[in-house]
DNA sequence: CGTCTATTTGAATGTACTCAAAAGCGGTGG
DNA sequence: CCACCGCTTTTGAGTACATTCAAATAGACG
């Protein structure tokens, strides 16, 4: 059960028995079928979310009703609602389950306990948060910058499991172009 | 001199004087002069970066020759590139001034130094990026779901202060347009 | 004051979207 | 196990958003 997370969590810092019980002790399962929901837009985001197994999407929708993807969550990877979680505010996503999906979850003030009783959580989180950055830059950077085709080609060269896991309609969400013309491209690179 | 980056810090944790001073003796200061180069793309960048006056670009230049600005700082912003920092890796950002500017940087040994010392210093670092982490996912949103229009409108109600201090040239580098088309939509704009 | 860069303007072009319809595919129930 | 239903993917025609290139104008810096 606790052993992907420990794992991801000793990549960065070293916890003994003890600790390691405590941070457990704070951490609670959930399972979700596909299609369900874990966040709604409109709600606060109560945990920071880890993912056992499965996969999630996390988007927003717009005006028209168009879904737009910000993440993909599979197997080892936290996910949730910064924004929201720390402000305690509405959140303008929505998280769902792509697959059946197992997550751990830490509420807010659990949370806090943690960083408080054992303050190598912070560097955990601070690791966590700088290497996020570090890829939302080079998402950024790669949204401004690259034709669609570029971009497509960069994200299936950066998570080739996402392809063959993924519907073509979720990844052109992700990507910022519609499903149409996505098919047009494979299309174009497959010839 | 130290005034800004204290209370910059005090936003987040606090600190008695020892552990001020010993913070500031691990800063150094510098002055660039409008256009001359903090970081150039294929360095490794050494410092993390405080802007006490003035306003500095973060740009990569792609394979056509042109730039594309990834963020812009003024006075009370951390700056930096974060990716090469951690990992010692060439960078392939360039940060150049656009006014005359005066930081404060801090090298990657005194920073760890400082995390190792004061482990508060653990937590202002792990908010703000989790800070900086809100700003990139929203605007990496922006990026895949609003048109130039609502992103030019979405950056002067959030910047206001940036649309008086930087060129459209630069503005439009930042949002991902020409700037021959961000004349065009302040024209329209404007009538 | 002169030079260099930024901004404006416009015409032609390209990238990506919209809308519509057909084909393909997967899950569910009979 | 097959057939149907709903959703995804494909395909194509027409359109919109944004770029490219060029030239004129405006503005800033030394």
């Amino acid at each position: 059960m606790y052993i992907r997370i420990i794992n991801n969590v000793k990549r960065f810092i070293e916890l003994d028995g003890e600790e390691l019980n405590f941070f457990t002790s704070l951490l609670s399962t959930r399972k979700y079928k596909r299609k369900e929901m874990l966040l709604r837009n409109g709600e606060v985001s109560k945990y920071e979310l880890f993912i056992i197994n499965g996969c999630v999407k996390n988007y927003t929708i717009d005006n028209n009703g168009f879904e737009h993807i910000s993440m993909f969550a599979i197997e080892d990877w936290w996910t949730g609602d910064i924004a929201s979680f720390v402000t305690r505010t509405p959140t303008v996503f929505n998280i769902e389950a792509l697959e059946d999906t197992e997550v751990l979850q830490i509420s807010k003030s659990d949370l806090e306990l943690l960083l408080d009783k054992i303050p190598k959580f912070e560097k955990f989180f601070r690791i966590l948060y700088q290497r996020s950055l570090t890829t939302y830059i080079e998402r950024n950077n790669q949204n401004i910058s690259f034709t669609a085709e570029q971009r497509y080609l960069t994200f299936i060269k950066k998570y080739p499991k996402f392809e063959l896991r993924i519907s073509q309609k979720n990844i052109a969400s992700y990507l910022g172009i519609t499903p149409e013309f996505l098919s047009v491209l494979r299309k174009k690179l497959n010839s």
